[in-house]
DNA sequence: GGTGTTGTTCGATTATTGTCGAACAAGGGT
DNA sequence: ACCCTTGTTCGACAATAATCGAACAACACC
């Protein structure tokens, strides 16, 4: 099946917002900003691999990410520039880690 | 009742963006951005007052405005600075009226 | 005091979303 | 061919969130 990987431009922004307000999610938007291409395997964050896919199917069709096949791996990277043409200061604004309060 | 305005840095990410998440608070959200200070009732996007209510306090909740009485009106304005200065582009990236796709 | 305006809150309904286990599909070994 | 690893998809269920009408509260004004 093809992955589905819309344009960011054709994304409504309330989609791009909702992708990143989940806490899994955005665990998974910080590991790739940080170590750049991973498989899906390596995020795990305490659910289980059937959720871990829906969230990532979500970053994907929010036109977050990006992902390719490599063996019986999918590696998932950020659409880091085009979100930074197209949103610049959103990826900056969520990635950066604050003190907790 | 006191308005439950939070300090905006303890307000979870993830708070913020589900805020800004959702058409009518986004509509809501781009008005106060364009107009100052508003009254709830200027806000109309086609749902009941209940809901515009319910909006409003989640935007207030999230630490994205703030509320002051006056007179049976309640005025509502953003938090413009204290949201640029936590979240540097966020709004910019989030008020900037894109073409419909 | 009574009336109209402006919002909020309550309870209920509906829709959306997160979560899981189990079944399935595709590859890579050996 | 067989098995193991890696993900996806399919129901199903639980939790969250949007929506509304109706009842309520606060205020202004006459």
């Amino acid at each position: 099946m093809e992955p589905h990987e819309p344009d960011l431009t054709a994304v409504p922004v309330t989609s791009v917002l909702a992708a990143l307000a989940d806490d899994v999610r955005l665990q998974i938007v910080r590991a790739l900003a940080e170590g750049g291409e991973a498989a899906c395997g390596s995020f795990d964050f305490g659910v289980s691999k059937a959720t871990r896919s829906h969230h990532l199917k979500v970053l994907r069709e929010a036109g977050l990410t990006r992902t390719r096949a490599a063996g019986t791996s999918r590696l998932v990277r950020l659409r880091r520039d085009e979100l930074n043409e197209l949103y610049p200061g959103l990826l900056d604004a969520v990635l950066t880690q604050r003190p907790p309060a």
